[in-house]
RNA sequence: GGGCCUGUAGCUUAACUGAAUAAAGCAUCUGACUACGGAUCAGAAGACUCGGGGUUUGAAUCCCUGCAGGCUCACCA
């Protein structure tokens, strides 16, 4: 039921019976909350074809609608704007719909399929705030296009090679003494990211030993030898020198040891990885091959390029005169190898920050000249910085927040304060346990995820830590405490199944409000699809909650008298606390029974 | 220098396919548990939507321009 829809088709009809024609389209709008009403037609547009003033226009056309449309049970004017508010019969229908879907919100399976990929960290150094937010909107964004019927591919492409890794390599082999996560007891990525630090710190001091002896800065830099054994190391690696393959594959396990529960920490997973080592040369024979199309052309030298001034970029280079490929040429390859992959994919969403967007612009145009049409599916989920209140995160200053630190403290402050308000008794340690991880993860996730992706966000420890307010457990809490509403409802023997008649005739106004905001839900997930934004659903959840607990406030639900209005209050309670949670499932994020 | 993005109460954010008095949260102040969970709710106060022009019956929103901040423009990844 499409009350937009029937609402527009009335007023046409009223528009031609009162005036003989009729504009291209109407502008109905949510009606502001200080006037009666949930739809308001804009009449402006209208009174210069009806020739008259805007008040009286909406006049005529409120009086119309009130005698012939069926769903208008009152009308007033102010200034050009006609504000309506629905019958009680029209939104207990549109409950009625909700309630006996229990899919609702959910497309069922269309047959289409699409590419997410998130995360794709570097494997020199721990995970960090700023792959949170990313890994969040990934996984939320493949969510959201589940819930629209798509079968949603989750990958990433893990840089596990180069110059960043053979540091890290260099370092632990001469200060490493062997050292393990086991030996160490450090996590796999933590241990290599130690190094790295390492390796900084003695390439540093060895520039400066040799600057001290007179040599130039540049050629410390270049006569270091811890950085001569990197590069060294990076050579032999590509020569396929079995030791140095054997010390990567082994510094590399560590590492997705590690990420592997930081991924699992977080609730996200792939379906498939992707390797850099392994799809790197890939793109190079499609290279070669735009260049016999004529796509591309080659300079004396014997560097390719692609010509992009037409697409107001500039010159790009794809093939080093050495032959070798750049990243561009690696990308060109993968995407390639995953449409092979998954050749059901109509696209691929590439979540990746906004430092990239001349990269990827550059990319989709490439793929397009070599004749790919799914180019013009592929689109770049460009996303912000997550900045802290001191300012940029740089490794350099230490002022990274680091991913698993965060987490094991969010859940800590969520153990705290639910401790603090006592609520739980009666609960085991682990069933406290989970619930902290639930809570404090929901705060962050919410947190990252209630911003419009493409701002650069602010990161407050303080406020993110906080979980009233406009906060993910906010959320959580309205709907632990419907489940309590509903647990009381079942001991008296009142339960709520889809096929229930709603016998209930007339509704309080907030009841109305919060029908009128269930009712937004699957038109909110689809615009969340299309605008690749989660935060349309994270500001959508928290609207309904809020909704709702003004309703909780105002209405004693237990002690109406009249069964069918007890009924319908516990049902439609049952069905903001379903919506609550799928939603909020959208995200990521799981709700609770009780906190 | 060229390109892209951002600028909204003290702070963090909504609204950005043009409409009414710009909507919330945090912080501040005031109220509400003998009632279903106060991680809640009600109320107060708080904004010349960065500045200046323009289009329009109507601009936070569209156009031009200036200012501030960010990103980017490698035979790096």
């Amino acid at each position: 039921m499409d009350i937009e829809q029937i609402l527009e088709e009335r007023i046409f009809e009223a528009l031609t019976a009162l005036f003989g024609k009729r504009p291209e389209s109407l502008q109905i709008q949510p009606t502001n909350v200080e006037f009666e009403g949930t739809h308001t037609l804009v009449c402006f547009p209208i009174s210069k074809i009806a020739g008259k003033g805007p008040e009286e226009t909406a006049r005529l056309i409120g009086e119309y609608l009130l005698q012939h449309a069926g769903i208008v049970s009152k009308f007033n004017v102010v200034k050009g704007f006609l504000n309506l508010s629905l019958s009680d019969a029209t939104w207990l229908q549109v409950f009625g719909n909700i309630l006996s879907s229990p899919q609702y919100g959910v497309v069922p399976p269309s047959g289409k399929e699409i590419m997410v990929e998130y995360s794709s960290p570097n494997t020199n150094k721990p995970l960090h705030l700023g792959h949170l937010r990313n890994n969040f909107l990934g996984h939320a964004v493949a969510k959201i296009y589940e819930a629209l019927g798509y079968k949603v591919r989750r990958v990433q492409i893990i840089n596990d090679r180069g110059i960043h890794i053979c540091k890290s390599m260099a370092a632990w082999k001469n200060f490493g003494k062997g050292e393990t996560p086991a030996s160490s007891g450090l996590k796999g990525d933590k241990l290599v990211g130690k190094y790295y630090v390492e390796f900084d710190r003695a390439y540093k001091s060895e520039i400066k030993a040799l600057e001290e002896k007179g040599v130039s800065k540049e050629a410390a830099e270049k006569e270091a030898p811890i950085m001569k054994q990197a590069v060294d190391m990076l050579q032999r690696w590509e020569a396929k020198d079995p030791e140095i393959l054997s010390l990567w594959k082994m510094m590399n396990g560590w590492v997705y040891e590690g990420f592997e529960a930081t991924y699992r920490r977080m609730g996200v997973s792939f379906d498939k990885l992707y390797y850099e080592s392994q799809t790197y040369l890939l793109g190079k024979d499609e290279v070669l091959r735009g260049v016999e199309q004529g796509v591309f052309f080659k300079k004396e030298d014997g560097s390719v390029w692609v010509d992009l001034t037409s697409d107001g970029l500039d010159q790009k280079v794809l093939l080093r005169s050495d032959g070798t490929s750049v990243y561009m040429t690696q990308d060109i390859g993968t995407a390639i190898l995953r449409f092979r992959d998954f050749p059901n994919i109509e696209g691929q969403v590439y979540t990746v920050g906004n430092e990239q967007e001349y990269h990827f612009k550059v990319l989709f145009l490439i793929l397009n000249k070599l004749g790919y049409a799914w180019a013009r599916k592929c689109y770049h989920l460009s996303y912000g910085m997550v900045d802290l209140p001191s300012g940029k995160m740089k490794s350099r200053e230490g002022t990274v927040v680091d991913a698993d630190d965060l987490m094991a403290e969010m859940a800590e402050e969520a153990a705290r304060q639910t401790q603090e308000l006592g609520k739980i008794e009666g609960m085991t340690d682990s069933d406290l346990n989970a619930l902290s991880e639930m809570i404090g993860l929901g705060a962050l996730k919410y947190f990252l995820l209630k911003v419009d992706p493409k701002k650069r966000m602010l990161f407050d420890p303080n406020e993110s830590i906080a979980l009233q307010g406009h906060t993910g457990p906010f959320i959580q809490y309205t709907h632990a405490r419907i489940r309590a509403i509903l647990r009381k409802a079942a001991e008296r023997g009142m339960h709520v199944d889809p096929g229930m008649k709603v016998n209930a005739t007339v509704l309080d106004p907030s009841e109305r409000a919060v029908i009128a905001k269930l009712y937004q839900y699957p038109a909110k997930v689809l615009d969340a699809a299309q605008t690749y934004s989660p935060a349309v659903v994270a500001n959508y959840a928290y609207e309904l909650a809020k909704e709702y607990n003004q309703f909780y406030q105002t209405i004693p639900i237990f002690s109406e008298e009249d069964p069918a209005r007890l009924q319908l209050r516990i049902a439609f309670s049952n069905c903001v606390g379903d919506v609550l949670k799928k939603a909020m499932g959208l995200l990521g994020i799981d709700v609770p029974e009780r906190m």
